[in-house]
DNA sequence: AAACGGATGGGCT
DNA sequence: GCCCATCCGTTTG
C-alpha cells in the first residue's frame, strides 16, 4: 500500500482559517475492528488563539495541551456530560489553535455509522460534531493522535477525485463569545451540514 | 418551524 | 456553582 493519498503536517502549520476551509472536501479515515468507516469533511469551525470562544483562550491547561502541541493532530473534549468532539490542531507548536470538525458526508462504513448511531437515517449519522465522534467510535482514547500518517487509525487523506463546491462562511454554532465571527465553513447545498 | 428542557459530568473561577 | 464548540424528544405557534 502507498500512503499517498495521506494529508502531510505541512498542511496543518499553516494559518488555521486557511485550513479550516481547505480541510472541506478531504477525508477522515477511521479504522478499528469493527471496521473502517470513512468521511468526507463538508463543516469546519476555526479557533484562534486570541479567540474568547477557544478553550486554549485562557492559557495551556491538562485539558487543552494537544492544541499548544504539534499541527496535524487529533484534540478530542467531552461535552455536556456526554458527547466527544473532534479538532485538528493547527498553526505552529506554542500557538494554541485547531479546527473542530463539525460534519461529514459519509463514503464508506454506511452499515457500521449506522449501527453505532442507531439510525438508518443517511444524513443523521454524521451532520455534527459529537454525531460524528459517534458514527467514527472517537472518544479521548484518541486523544493527541497523529492524523498525517498512513499508519495511524484516524486520518485524515486526500479524495482520489475532488468535485467542485462553493465555500460558505457563516458564524460558528452554539458559542456565547465572540458569536459574530464568521469563522464556520461549510460545503454549500451539502444536506450533511449541520445547521444552513 | 422554532423554541424548550432534560440528560449528564468535567473544567475552571 | 456555573458554564459549556451537543443532541433529542416534546411542546408551542
Amino acid at each position: 500500500m502507498e500512503g499517498r493519498s495521506v494529508v502531510d503536517e505541512e498542511f496543518f502549520a499553516r494559518s488555521t482559517l486557511a485550513v479550516a476551509r481547505d480541510l472541506l472536501g478531504l477525508v477522515l479515515v477511521r479504522e478499528s475492528e469493527e471496521g473502517v468507516v470513512a468521511g468526507r469533511i463538508v463543516e469546519t469551525e476555526a479557533y484562534l488563539h486570541d479567540d474568547p470562544a477557544a478553550h486554549t483562550f485562557g492559557g495551556r491547561s491538562e485539558r487543552n495541551r494537544a492544541m499548544f502541541g504539534p499541527p496535524g493532530r487529533a484534540y478530542v473534549y467531552f461535552i455536556y456530560g456526554m458527547y466527544y468532539c473532534l479538532n485538528c490542531t493547527t498553526n505552529e507548536s506554542g500557538v494554541g489553535e485547531g479546527v473542530l470538525v463539525r460534519a461529514l458526508e459519509p463514503v464508506a462504513g454506511v452499515e457500521l455509522m449506522k449501527r453505532r448511531r442507531g439510525t438508518d437515517d443517511i444524513l443523521n449519522l454524521c451532520s455534527g460534531p459529537g454525531k460524528l465522534t459517534i458514527a467514527l467510535g472517537v472518544d479521548m482514547d484518541d486523544y493527541g493522535v497523529v492524523l498525517t500518517s498512513e499508519d495511524s487509525a484516524l486520518r485524515l487523506e486526500r479524495p482520489a477525485q475532488q468535485q467542485e463546491f462553493s465555500v460558505v462562511e457563516a458564524t460558528r454554532i452554539g458559542v456565547s463569545k465572540a458569536a459574530a465571527l464568521p469563522h464556520r465553513f461549510y460545503v454549500e447545498g451539502n444536506p450533511h451540514v449541520s445547521k444552513r
